[in-house]
DNA sequence: AGTCCTCACCGG
DNA sequence: AACTCCGGTGAGGACT
């Protein structure tokens, strides 16, 4: 059933509780019990836990072996009814929606803790602030009716629902983390990087190079220094803006590609390399932190180790325990497909409704067959592309997608206009930075945003349609970006509920914003890379109603995460 | 000694 | 050809 219970640890130990009525308000007495873990546990019948803040009290229950089902999130909830209210920024914690009923003074948000690896602990949950049960209650009560004040109040409520769903994800995979061959890793750093000296400095292959850089240049260059890399290339009589490597690329000197194999290993040794290794890894086993709704658009981030930008080279060493797999799944053409569903644009969502190569479907109405233009025009649409090919092949998409087009171009026109912007779920773009509260300029503009690169004159004519644009081209991506987090939040969901009602062992292990990994036994594998098939259809019907657009993914069945693309 | 900023790279 | 959208990460250095 739905049945709704609301439930907080008590002050002095134990759960308060209490089921609540279909308007969100307690039906009962409140209750103590003297566990919290048990209170939960003994009531398989609820439909769904409403509570403060997962982050802080599902990992208590998880460490008590108690699983739930569905949870309401009370403080995410509040952060998105503010946003979408268009009142981005105001303190989102219980306490403070109580004190905004009561039109008391809103205490500022506890600041987050600045990033512990070594410790067990969340990074999220700063230190606890203690709301009372019954004003968590009111709360909760408020932002039922809430969301039947927003434009609409069915998709507000899965919004809130999945990103409850979410958090619940976010929480067992930090608890089960990412399996890691540690050894593996070391191996793969002595190979890439060389040997480390006892005595410190750079590891032997890095040393090799960093020499060979020197000598190019006939002088001691330190190739990690940008400055010192530009000022060497100025005496050698070549002028280079930056030491990036598609500018570098197109230099002619001999230290240039010992520099490009340079850069490359640092950034491996600085990123992931022994330091990484020893703060992350622990009992075979990466443990990131996920902060689910982390960006604005409504992807993840993580908190410490890079989750979420682990180099290709480094997946190496993500095996899959002794007869178990890793089922990677990487959904196809994520973001094109959403935008054949959310603009309903009838050839687009034809395209989308096959499950092949979505850029040569295409290619093969607008583009005479050529895949690259369709895809660099699709994409550009997407992103705002204000230059180049993408801009010539704009035109053809506009014919033969009009709908899907005007669609990015409303969310651009309203983002530079300073309009609220949504995703198809109701997720609401915050107002343009700049007008920065901290020093009460208020009635800044937004175009006063961000300061002018140096040299630029800072009042210059045109400044301000260029941050507007900036903001527009922000404002489409908005859209179409977070639709999808809302498409994916709802297949994570529908996949952690399946896995679970199948009673199979297999365990979310990881996700990367269109990526999802399942740690399971060898003989499960068939039935996971189902059940993610499954999960992206159904995601697909909830989130956007009857549509013809397909959501498919490309799953392989790994023991390396390596070996999966 | 701590904080903030820039740079350049990783991923989607 | 150029670096469009969204982020995290560390090192180094400038600054307080």
């Amino acid at each position: 059933m739905n049945d709704r219970w609301a439930v907080a640890a008590a002050e002095g130990g134990g759960a308060l509780l209490v089921p609540l009525d279909r308007d969100g308000r307690p039906a009962a007495e409140v209750r103590h019990e003297p566990d919290l873990a048990e209170a939960v546990r003994s009531r398989p019948e609820v439909g769904r836990w409403v509570w403060r803040s997962t982050a802080e009290i599902y990992p208590r229950l998880l460490d008590a072996g108690v699983r739930v089902d569905r949870c309401y999130d009370i403080e995410d909830a509040e952060l998105l009814l503010l946003g979408h209210a268009g009142r981005w920024g105001e303190p989102r914690s219980a306490a403070a929606a109580h004190a905004r009923l009561h039109h008391r003074p809103v205490p500022p948000d506890p600041p987050v803790r600045s990033v512990d690896p070594g410790s067990q602990s969340s990074l999220f949950e700063p230190q606890p602030v203690h709301v009372p049960f019954d004003a968590l209650l009111e709360v909760y009560a408020d932002q039922h009716r809430r969301h039947n004040e927003t434009e609409h109040p069915g998709r507000m409520r899965l919004l809130t629902a999945s990103e409850s769903a979410g958090m619940l994800v976010a929480a067992e995979l930090n608890r089960a983390g990412l399996p890691w061959r540690a050894d593996v890793h070391r191996a793969l750093l002595d190979e890439l990087l060389g040997e480390r000296y006892a005595g410190g400095g750079d590891p032997r292959r890095m040393a090799e190079l960093a020499d060979e850089v020197s000598q190019a240049f006939g002088r001691r260059v330190r190739p990690e220094l940008p400055a010192d890399v530009i000022k060497a290339f100025g005496q050698a009589g070549i002028k280079v803006k930056s030491t990036r490597r598609w500018e570098l690329e197109s230099v002619d000197h001999p230290a240039v590609e010992s520099l490009i194999a340079y850069k490359k290993l640092y950034r491996i040794m600085t990123a992931h390399g022994w330091g990484w290794l020893q703060d992350w890894v622990r009992d075979g086993r990466f443990h990131p932190e996920y902060l689910p709704g982390g960006t604005v658009t409504g992807r993840w981030v993580t908190n410490g180790g890079g989750a979420l930008q682990i180099p290709k080279v480094i997946r190496r060493a993500v095996i899959a325990d002794p007869g178990w797999r890793l089922v990677v799944a990487d959904a196809d053409q994520m973001e094109p497909r959403v935008l054949a569903a959310i603009s309903r644009d009838p050839g687009l969502m034809d395209v989308a409704g096959q499950s092949g190569d979505l850029y040569k479907a295409v290619s093969d109405r607008a583009f005479s067959g050529d895949r690259e233009a369709a895809k660099i025009a699709v994409l550009g649409a997407i992103y705002g592309q204000t230059s180049g090919d993408g801009l010539k092949n704009l035109a053809a998409m506009r014919r033969r997608f009009p709908r899907a087009v005007d669609y990015v171009d409303e969310a651009a026109r309203a983002g530079e206009e300073g309009r609220l912007v949504r995703t198809w779920l109701g997720r609401t773009c915050p107002p343009a930075v700049g007008a920065d509260e901290d020093f009460g300029e208020a009635g800044l503009p937004q175009e006063d945003g961000p300061e002018p690169a140096a040299g630029e004159p800072e009042f210059a004519p045109g400044y301000a349609s260029r941050n507007n644009r900036a903001r527009g081209r922000f404002t489409r991506n908005f859209v179409v970006q977070g639709s999808a987090a809302d498409w994916m939040l709802l297949v994570l969901a529908a996949l952690r509920r399946s896995l679970h009602q199948a009673g199979m062992k297999a365990q979310l292990v990881f996700f990367q914003h269109d990526e999802v990994i399942v740690h399971c036994p060898a003989e499960e594998a068939a039935a996971v890379a189902e059940a993610i098939r499954a999960a992206g259809d159904l995601a697909g019907r909830i989130a956007f109603g009857e549509t013809p657009a397909r959501f498919p993914f490309t799953v392989a069945e790994v023991e390396c995460y390596a070996d999966a693309k």
